[in-house]
This record gives C-alpha cells, sequence and structure tokens, in this order.
DNA sequence: CCAGCCGTTCGGCTATCCTGAACTTTAAAT
DNA sequence: ATTTAAAGTTCAGGATAGCCGAACGGCTGG
C-alpha cells in the first residue's frame, strides 16, 4: 500500500538497514528518535534494534544506540579479502610519506570506484575517512586509470550502466572524449583529474595489475591546484606514483 | 516450530545477517552454495541477496556474491564517529614508527575491547587486520588499562557481564587478583599483558582519557616475550606508550 | 545435442512481523 | 515527596509479507 519502491525486496531486511542508516546518520540515536524519523511505531524500531543489538550490529549506551563494531568488523572484510588489498595499505602510506599528499587506494566495485586505503597528514579539513564510498570512474584519476585497463566490454558495460554524470565543468561527459582520454592514459600510464568531479580539486592516479593483466586497483594522490598541477610538478609526481605501482606489482608477484 | 533460539528476535533480519557471516566465511559464494550452508530453498536465499545488494551490502560479480562496500562504509562510521578516534590513528602509527612494534588503538564498546586502528610491519604474519574484533578487557593490556580508568560501578558491572574467563594460563581469573592489580596499573599508568590471551603474546597498553576524567580509548604495543620483557626492555616501551598518549591528549585538548 | 546444474521467477499458504495500547521505568518539576 | 510526563519495553491479535516448492530458462560440459 505504501510506495512500492522497487522489485522484490524483503520489506523487514530493508527497514533494518535504513535503521542502520538513520543511526549513521544521527549518531547515538533513541528509539523515539529513530521511530518519528522514519515514522514507525516505536514498538517496531525497538524489535528491529533488540535483533541488530543481538548480533552486535548495533550497541547500546544507555538509551542510546550505535553502529556497533560486528559491522565494522564485517565491512573491514572488504578491505582483507584479497592479501593484495592488505599489502597495498603499506604502499599508500609509504605514497603519502613521500608526496606529502593525501594518498587513495582504490579499487573498482560494480562499476564504481571504492576506497579502500587512505593516508593523509594531521590538519586535513576533509580527512573524513571517506572508506567505502563509491565515486564515478570517469571523472576520477584512478578511475581512468583503472578504466583504461579493462577489456573494452567491460568498459562500455560500465558506461552504459553509469552514464557520465557531469559534476563540475570539467567533466567528461562525451563518451568519445572520454574513450580518447583511456587511450592517452594507457600512452603516458597515468591518468589526472583535474577537478572534473570536485571544484579545487586535482588529482594523478595510477593502475595497479597483475601480471595476467587484469586490474587490482588504483593509487592515486590528491590535492589543491597549486599542489598537483605544472608541468614539472605533474611529471614528477606521476614519476613518483608508478614507481610505488612498480614496487607494488613486483612485491605482489614475489609472494 | 523451528528451535526458538532466542528471545524476539526478527526472523527475516536475523537470516539476512547470517547470509552476510557465510559470505564472509565463504567469501565469494553462490547462491546454491549459501542455501546448501543454511539449509534453505535456493529461492529464499536469493531474496535476501536481491535485497541485501540492493543497498550494496553485498555485490554480485558473475553468479557470485561478495560483502559490499557499503558495509565497508557504515563500519567505518564506527572509526570515525568520535573526532578523537580519528585522530587516534596517526599516534597509533607514530607509536609503531618509534616501537617497530605492532600497535593497536583500541576503545571500550560493551565491556569489550575493540580495535580501531593497528599499525605494523610488512611480513608480520598475523596482521590481519582484525579491526572490529572484541577482546577480553581482564586480560588484554590496554584493556586492564581502561579498566583501571573506569568508575568502580562500572567495572563491577563489566565483570559481572563476561565474567572472567581463562584464556592460557596466565589469565587472571580472580576477581580480587584483578582488582589489585588495576591499582598496580593505576599506580605505573600503564598495563601489561603477560600472555594471558594467547600463547607467547605479550604487550603493554596505557588507556587515554580527557580532560573531564573519562576514558577514550587506549594504546598498546605487543610482541612476542623477547622484543617485550626484560625490566629495561619493558620500562623503555611504558615510556614511549605513556608519551604518546600524553601527546595525543594534549594535541586532542587543543582541537 | 542432450543432460545436468544453477539462477531466477511466481503464486499460494501461513508463519511472522507490524501495530497500538498497556505497563514499567526514568527524570524532572512543583 | 509527590506527581506528570516522556521514553523504553512488553504483549497479543490480525493482516501482511516472507517462505517455500515447483517450474522456467540459461549455461556448461559431456
Amino acid at each position: 500500500m505504501p510506495t512500492d519502491d522497487s522489485p522484490k525486496t524483503l520489506r523487514t531486511t530493508a527497514t533494518s538497514i535504513e535503521i542502520l542508516k538513520q543511526l549513521e546518520a544521527i549518531d547515538g540515536a533513541r528509539v523515539s528518535e529513530i521511530a518519528e524519523r522514519m515514522d514507525k511505531p516505536k514498538s517496531t524500531i525497538h524489535g528491529h534494534l533488540a535483533t541488530l543489538k543481538q548480533e552486535q550490529f548495533v550497541i547500546k549506551e544507555g538509551d542510546f544506540y550505535f553502529i556497533g563494531p560486528e559491522l565494522l568488523r564485517l565491512g573491514n572484510q572488504v578491505r582483507t579479502r584479497e592479501p593484495a588489498f592488505v599489502l597495498a595499505r603499506q604502499f599508500t602510506e609509504r605514497l603519502f610519506e613521500e608526496t606529502r599528499l593525501r594518498s587513495i587506494f582504490t579499487v573498482e566495485m560494480g562499476g564504481k570506484a571504492v576506497f579502500l586505503h587512505t593516508a593523509s597528514g594531521s590538519k586535513m579539513g576533509w580527512s573524513h575517512e571517506q572508506l567505502g564510498n563509491r565515486l564515478f570512474l570517469h571523472n576520477t584519476a584512478v578511475g581512468k586509470a583503472i578504466l583504461a585497463e579493462l577489456p573494452e566490454p567491460r568498459i562500455e558495460q560500465i558506461v552504459d550502466r553509469w552514464g557520465l554524470p557531469q559534476e563540475t565543468e570539467n567533466t567528461t561527459t562525451d563518451r568519445e572524449a572520454l574513450f580518447e582520454e583511456l587511450e592517452r592514459v594507457r600512452d603516458q600510464g597515468y591518468a589526472v583529474n583535474r577537478a572534473e568531479n570536485f571544484n579545487e580539486l586535482y588529482a594523478i592516479g595510477v593502475a595497479a595489475t597483475r601480471r595476467s593483466g587484469d586490474v587490482i586497483g588504483g593509487f592515486s594522490v590528491t590535492g589543491p591546484a597549486h599542489s598537483v598541477t605544472g608541468e614539472d610538478r605533474k611529471a614528477e609526481l606521476a614519476h613518483t606514483v608508478k614507481d610505488i605501482v612498480s614496487e607494488f606489482e613486483l612485491e605482489l608477484a614475489l609472494a
């Protein structure tokens, strides 16, 4: 009777998840607060929270509920599923040490770019640690670096699924143009993001591949225009990132 | 009719969660594989996976399902909920730089010790990155350090809830003995784990508190006996960890 | 080309989740 | 202290929504 939002979805599970998302937003929420926000009776919310609590998906402190450790543990499995992902962490940190720029290790999942590791200095304003965040591939540096290494049909598939949405005035929205750029990326061995994503935000990304040729993910450094642009600076950074990737690929092959 | 395993738990949500746990164990599972393991019809599992997929709690690659990025994102919120937790990361890394021992930042949640940050060298065998794992407080170094800073009734409550289970021959299982040790911890300003947890595993932990006095969490270094024991070595490490904690507390107070 | 296996769809039955109200507890205010 | 209110929790009946088994279609390997 309420809006049938999507096909064949389990209502109960969906509400449980919705509650988790509310908890994320409010952070330390009481039963009635969530009940109000979701416009459902307290008893319903209570039942869900009781179940989630039992699995430690949430924990209860006094009358407040928080996202629980089991969710952290399970979610973290994404970063440890492949040995390569675990290894990538220390290389992300080395990349930061060498460049002093926010460094990220990203993988492709479901046609999107997912952050698995980040390294950045202390007082970076945005260091919100956005692990798990999903960005587009077509307007990020690593995204393009990864795309460039994928087999053509796969690229088509991804572009078909997500399109080429414009997020800044610099975003590449033309399919032809994107493919041309990917060609260039393959030549250079690295990709650049010129504020195609967020204004003022520039980045350089390089994909890492296995000996077999298929891609694992990619490393990137990002920063405001002045710290990444300029031909010399750019070339230097690209070189550094490529070096890290080479060492990463080498160590992976040895293990 | 089936075994009523526990009070008032939402069956649907519970199964969804059970499926996630199966995915964690198998890592890259097909519908029928999970169905078989859980002894439920394929169609049921399919429905759950469809729902979880829609929320990106799982992703599907070919016919294989994996834990999805949204779970990583949500779970990671545990580490970013408090600014202090975010700040703790870099101090964990500094601690590793200075000691070259596996360094961990831990908080207390629901009477257990939860790892939020770890830093360790490359070739450590166990670096399974156990973020979110829950350990006891009474037989770990940070655990005891944290306990020592909690108000007495809270300690009682936690010990009542979880007991003092024995995990190695060194575990303190006597309530009196534990309280005496906590007293000693308060005097020294640090706690020690002498293989009370896992054989061969020693650790030194120090709790970090706010100016108000309540505890945030704790830092620790762990290693095999030879790298942590010996009076001089121990004193030196304790000093290092305490220093890190002091700097952490200071920087936190300034922010 | 056929046979098996697997993923997916579908409709009916009934278990189970939702709901609203009652009960308990906590906190504040007079 | 006593009272009021608001929040958390419990409960039971009724309707919804998830579970199931069977059938379909796609894929792979013999």
